[in-house]
RNA sequence: UCGGGGUUCGUCUAAGGGCAGGACAUCAGUUUUUGGUACUGAUUAUAGAGGUUCGAAUCCUCUACCCCGAACCA
């Protein structure tokens, strides 16, 4: 694990940092005070912390406070204290956008000014009616042109407290027929009579979180403001609003793909359901992906962080897999949690050849070998045990190792015992086994001649502890509660199991823990809410991984169900590229008849209509075409290698004949590698072509002598491979030719280098 | 007048014209006084179709599917 994670925002930050763009980095973590952090955002604040780290930059935490109503104080603490407990650093306090709202009711004033922005007196009804819609273009509000003194005046009212909530809000002044509706006239500021949780009754004014979310970065310094998906659409915005603002700060917005993993909902609004809906103990409770439910579950930070490491960072949407979740923290706990035994299902096992009242010492270790800690504790072995309920049998099934009838195991750390007699209560079920020992077999010695079918774990019935045990499950019964539906009916009813358990006694002073493995079981940890030294509880941290119970069970593995979009269903449909390319010649006369005439010189239709869907296209082809280079070839090499602008392809920066040069000489003069990267080259900027092959010495290499020497190295560097391509791994050719090609600055004919490597490696 | 993102093993994620790699999961084996751990091995993927190229997951075209956007939420 010394590999340094990379993903495509590293990547955007090396580049920026290697042109010179940012000298340093700075990154933020944004949450809005209205409810509790969950391991999505976890995700987050290891990217922005994790950030800062690596580059030596700085993160802060900073809470988004613009909307009054939702927010409270309790939510701030939560935060701080979670972001902390993860392991982060913000520097000696969080900050707050509020602290903020004056400077940006004077961004507000100067937007005015500039007649940018304007108060805007529609009902919240009508501003929705003359936005438009995705299909069609918004209308512009009437007040769209008041003047600036009117503006001036009605915001200032505004922010005495004038006017009712609602009754006017202030707008950007941007472009309501934009297609991306976040630029029809955004709202900057809306009027709330509201005590803000910070600010008090300062303001009835608050911003909106597309107007104070870029300042409050430009404001900050942040060089880059890393955010979900769903904010594609405001970037833009994002970008207006740092641009008008005339602060020295450029932050720039990325987007990554927020966490979302089977079994479980994660948006704040179903987690706060759950809460007041009580179908969970609170924000913290262990079931919870919330930090402080993951927390009091046993969770380590170290355990959460590694996951985030784990599932990376990219744009895709995904859904990770819940067990990777459960490897990480059992792979956590693994080297640190102390050994013990409890009995969680427990009957009685009485030893009959055992002396009664008799108890021996029995001292064990902590750790196993392999984990190699020191440290051990005292256990008392008796005639009266209690055992695992699951651990006998009568009728033993096929494949199981524990006890049945006359068979021989081993107690753990004990003696081994014979399982003589069963008792059974009048429902049928066992409670007690009656066993016989063999004294000679403590140190790890069998009974002679007999087969040990398995070890299990006990406690000494006169000297354990009782316990509270709670078995946790997932939450959801379903992969994907909230495809569709109401997800509260996705709920897991078996997600908690209490039971009254025996534990060893070393387990009351709280001298080992907090987390602990309980043998053949899986980790706990004492419920920091509910457990007291004299009336133990636990909660199941996670399972040990079990291969016995998965196939005894067999259960059929329940893949995450593909939920059927009901939202992509109720979107318009958009035109293709192809129909907005067949309407364009419909409108136009030009590109109808190059269509035709492009078939007619022997170009596909594809590549005809293409080239027909606007008129640059066609001018380059013509062009290329009167300067003396075939339909095909030219449409081939303007289709496949000339650098585009949006749709099109750029204006030829050269003389159009020296691409004559490129195409035409393509198989003689140059490699068609060489020719692709010359091509681009001429479009791009002025050029001779010839000159260019001169200076950068493409020149094509096709001789034999000249190759045949690279050959031999590249074969020679590389024996064991070549040495495995003669074995059957063809695929490896490509790998050859590829060095080959390298070594060549690529200038060597391919085809001759791949004709000579098959008679070299033959 | 719709626009913006996305699609690589079952899952997550690398490779950005040249060996499709890693992790989880699964299966098999070795070690083990935990049916744990560790170790070894195995299975499995470039959404589809066409094109360019000696060579395409990667470049071009088309198609399909998924996600996001019409809060005075963030």
């Amino acid at each position: 694990m010394t590999s340094k994670p990379s993903d495509f925002i590293r990547d955007i930050i090396d580049a920026d940092l290697a042109s010179g763009k940012h000298t340093e980095v700075k990154t933020r973590f944004p949450p809005e005070p209205n409810g509790y952090l969950h391991i999505g955002h976890a995700k987050s604040i290891c990217l922005n912390f994790g950030l800062a780290k690596q580059y030596g930059g700085q993160c802060n935490l900073r809470f988004d406070d613009t909307n009054p109503a939702k927010e409270d104080q309790e939510y701030v603490d939560s935060i701080c204290a979670d972001v902390r407990w993860l392991g982060f650093d913000y520097g000696s306090e969080a900050l707050f956008a509020s602290d903020y709202f004056e400077t940006f009711y004077s961004i507000a004033l100067k937007l005015i000014r500039e007649g940018k922005a304007y108060v805007c007196s529609l009902n919240e009804e009508e501003i929705r009616e003359y936005r438009g819609s995705l299909k069609e273009a918004g209308t512009a509000s009437p007040h769209r042109s008041r003047t600036v003194d009117e503006n001036l005046d009605l915001f200032a009212r505004m922010r005495v407290g004038e006017f009712k909530d609602g009754a006017h809000v202030l707008r950007a002044k941007i472009d309501m027929g934009a297609s991306n509706m976040k630029m029809r006239d955004p709202l900057l500021y809306r009027i709330r009579h509201q005590s803000h949780h910070r600010t008090g009754d300062t303001w009835c004014l608050y911003p909106m979180y597309d107007f104070a979310h870029p300042l409050e970065d430009a404001l900050e310094g942040i060089t880059h403001s890393i955010c979900t998906l769903e904010f594609e659409n405001n970037r833009p915005l994002y970008d207006w609003v740092v641009a008008n603002s005339a602060l020295p700060g450029k932050p720039e917005q990325t987007e990554f793909a927020r966490l979302g993993l089977d079994y479980s909902v994660m948006s704040k609004r179903k987690l706060f359901q759950l809460v007041e809906q009580e179908r969970v103990s609170g924000w913290d409770d262990p079931r919870m992906l919330t930090v402080s439910g993951m927390r009091r579950r046993g969770y380590r930070p170290e355990a959460i962080v590694r996951f985030c490491d784990l599932i990376g960072v990219s744009k895709n949407n995904s859904t990770v897999d819940m067990g990777k979740l459960e490897y990480v923290v059992r792979d956590d706990l693994n080297p640190i949690a102390p050994r013990v035994m409890a009995v969680l299902r427990p009957i009685k096992l009485v030893i009959n050849n055992y002396e009664a009242g008799k108890s021996e010492a029995l001292t064990v270790p902590f750790f196993p070998p392999d984990i190699g800690k020191p440290g051990e504790r005292e256990v008392h072995f008796g005639r009266e045990l209690y055992i695992e309920s699951t651990d006998f049998e009568e009728e033993p099934s096929k494949g199981f190792r524990r006890m049945a009838p006359g068979r021989w195991i081993r107690l753990r750390y004990g003696y081994c015992v014979r399982c003589d007699e069963v008792i059974k209560n009048d429902d049928g079920e066992v409670v007690e086994v009656r066993c016989s020992y063999d004294d000679s077999t403590l140190g790890g010695t069998s009974p002679e001649g007999e087969k040990v079918w398995g070890i299990i774990h006990w406690v000494n019935a006169a000297d354990s502890l009782p316990a509270e045990i709670r078995i946790y499950d997932r939450l959801f019964s379903a992969a994907a509660p909230d495809a569709g539906g109401n997800f509260l009916d996705y709920l897991n009813s078996d997600s908690l199991e209490t039971l009254e358990a025996w534990v060893e006694p070393c387990l009351a002073g709280g001298d080992v823990g907090p987390q602990v493995q309980f043998e053949r079981q899986g980790y706990f940890v004492p419920d920091s809410v509910d457990s007291r030294p004299d009336a133990l509880v636990f909660n199941r941290i996670v399972g040990l991984k079990d291969s016995w119970s998965k196939k005894a069970v067999a259960e059929p593995s329940t893949p995450a169900e593909k939920p059927k979009s009901a939202r992509s269903a109720t979107r318009p449909k958009s035109r293709s590229k192809a129909e907005i390319r067949g309407a364009a010649r419909y409108r136009d006369a030009t590109l109808a008849s190059r269509f035709i005439r492009y078939q007619d010189v022997g170009l596909s239709e594809g590549d005809a209509d293409v080239l027909t869907g606007s008129l640059t296209w066609g001018d380059r082809l013509e062009a290329l075409n009167a300067a003396g280079m075939p339909w095909d070839l030219a449409a081939k090499w303007l289709l496949n290698e000339h650098p585009r602008e949006g749709d099109d392809p750029i204006e030829f920066a050269s003389d159009v004949s020296e691409f004559l040069v490129v195409t035409t000489a393509s198989g003689t003069l140059i490699t068609t590698t060489s020719g692709s990267k010359l091509w681009g080259q001429l479009a791009r900027e002025p050029g001779s072509a010839k000159a260019l092959i001169k200076s950068q010495g493409l020149e094509q290499v096709s001789d034999d002598a000249s190759i045949q020497p690279i050959i031999d190295k590249v074969i020679a560097d590389n024996a064991s491979k070549a040495s495995a391509y003669r074995g059957g791994k063809d695929t490896l050719m490509g790998f050859f030719i590829g060095q080959v090609m390298r070594a060549s600055k690529g200038k060597a004919n391919a085809e001759k280098v791949k004709e000579l490597l098959l008679a070299a490696l033959a």
